[in-house]
DNA sequence: TATTGTTATACTCTATAACTATA
DNA sequence: TATAGTTATAGAGTATAACAATA
């Protein structure tokens, strides 16, 4: 079999393993995937629209308010007036969101460790290189075909 | 940040658009991320009772019910009795449910190109060697906590 | 008694469409 | 007129528990 076609099931599979480990571990936080995404883009963004979630996510912004109903009922972050669009929300991390999330980051160095802990670090990185290549490529890919839903050219 | 660290997050970020892109080529098809992922089983595997096809997609028994369900009333498979345990049921693809999986074959050959195709071979050697390792460790650590759900211990 | 698959029930994620308040 | 978020509605994936048929 081709080596690329080798990589892109492989990745498959490691993008279908990860998510049964990451919902594992996520439950004992007491989030959900969809939850800890929200949360996550929120701790790497700092206070957030509704709007900006919803991109930053590429979920529907109906979706967006019902992660957030969630999470602001579990307590891991609060809806905040917009100082100047009275339309718009923003949403915060509380302190429980904030060390919630610090935890996660905790978390993934613990699984990072048990996933390339004895490989030899040349070796990452050149991995790490050219998974960042690749990681662009189907960003790029993701948002072309995004923009052209159903496109009848 | 340890290089470590920067792949594990890599590889959540590509799942989660593995899973983006995945499922737009699959609504091409007529199929959601999980009924394909059941087809692709059943075309690496061969007529397959529901029980392996959970054990399989990591997924609950009742949960392989509804998934064959649909794809049997969509024409991709039937389910036939098994020869020798009359509880069980064998679950086989139809000729359409074979010609869609070769599509998505050619689907995956044409989307590895574009995720890798002008980078050089020994690179990709390189990479593949590496993710083969590091989906080896999570097959480990998935399999290690699947069979020790509560634990007290 | 254990196992295979199903019915019953419930929760979560997701989407589109219509609506309200604001820009 | 356009935008931010919500209510309404619907479909899909997932789980546990109880049950029937069979081993």
């Amino acid at each position: 079999m081709d080596v690329r076609v080798q990589i892109f099931d492989r990745l498959l599979e490691v993008a279908v393993l990860l998510q049964h480990d990451l919902g594992r571990s996520l439950g004992a936080l007491g989030l959900t995937t969809a939850r800890a995404h929200l949360l996550w883009e929120l701790h790497r963004l700092g206070p957030s629209t509704q709007r900006d979630l919803a991109a930053e996510l590429r979920v529907s912004p109906r979706n967006v308010t019902g992660l957030v109903d969630a999470v602001e009922a579990a307590g891991f972050a609060e809806r905040r007036s917009h100082p100047s669009d009275r339309r718009a929300t923003l949403v915060v991390l509380t302190e429980h969101g904030r060390s919630t999330m610090e935890q996660m980051e905790r978390d993934h160095e613990r699984a990072a460790e048990q996933l390339c802990g004895d490989l030899d670090t040349d070796q990452l990185e050149d991995f790490a290189r050219t998974l960042d290549t690749v990681a662009e490529r189907l960003r790029q890919l993701v948002a072309a075909t995004a923009t052209t839903p159903p496109r009848d050219a």
